[in-house]
DNA sequence: TCTTTATATGGCAATATTGCCATGTTACCA
DNA sequence: TGGTAACATGGCAATATTGCCATATAAAGA
């Protein structure tokens, strides 16, 4: 691959690719919330959604804040928003397109 | 996962989460591509390049058109470039948090 | 200091993704 | 009709991701 290296960019696209991810994503653009919060909200194992938020974490989409025992997360970047806006364009051109014939 | 679902929008982010598919979308920005051209621009088997643009086509973001043997392939939205700006703006974000301290 | 609570991490089995080879399909041409 | 070129697909081994259990770490209170 004769490339400028995406690594970065992959990382961070990596980080959107899972159902979880996406649910904290989206909720945390609402408000910030902690990890309590964030298992509760996704309904699965606790240190299963501590790896999630890790891998947000190190894509530098979230940041968290300590406050006594909790640590709180929120946003990093409020383009996200763009983000998930472009993700439903997609999605929608998708359906609309599935009702006609498939072009290729 | 008590949650609407995230499908159609993680199949989307799937396919943008590795580096030879996000090069394919960032060459087709500029202007529809055979498969052959995609081909030599990955450098990989013409197969592997084959399915990697299954899986665009499948997520959406791209779309085929058929000219002799060729296949030409284009972006099915320009809103793909907020996406990669979006991207980036995250990236340089976390080069600069690096030059600080750690947040969390 | 000892406990408890909140979060993070190690380990590992189940599952998904990736990339090559071989082969199938379609369109064009002799 | 046979051959060839361009692209797609089946199969499979290598690799990566996911999610749980067990456990580590850190902060607060008794």
């Amino acid at each position: 691959m004769k490339q400028k290296n995406y690594t970065s960019r992959v990382q961070v696209a990596k980080a959107l690719a899972h159902p979880s991810r996406m649910l904290i994503l989206d909720t945390l653009q609402e408000k910030e919330l902690r990890v309590s919060e964030l298992t509760e909200l996704v309904g699965a194992d606790q240190s299963t959604v501590s790896k999630h938020i890790a891998i947000l974490r190190n894509a530098g989409l979230i940041s968290g804040r300590k406050e006594g025992l909790s640590v709180f997360y929120k946003l990093t970047c409020p383009c996200i928003q763009s983000f998930f806006d472009c993700l439903e364009q997609v999605v929608r051109k998708n359906i609309e397109n599935s009702k006609e014939e498939i072009t290729v």
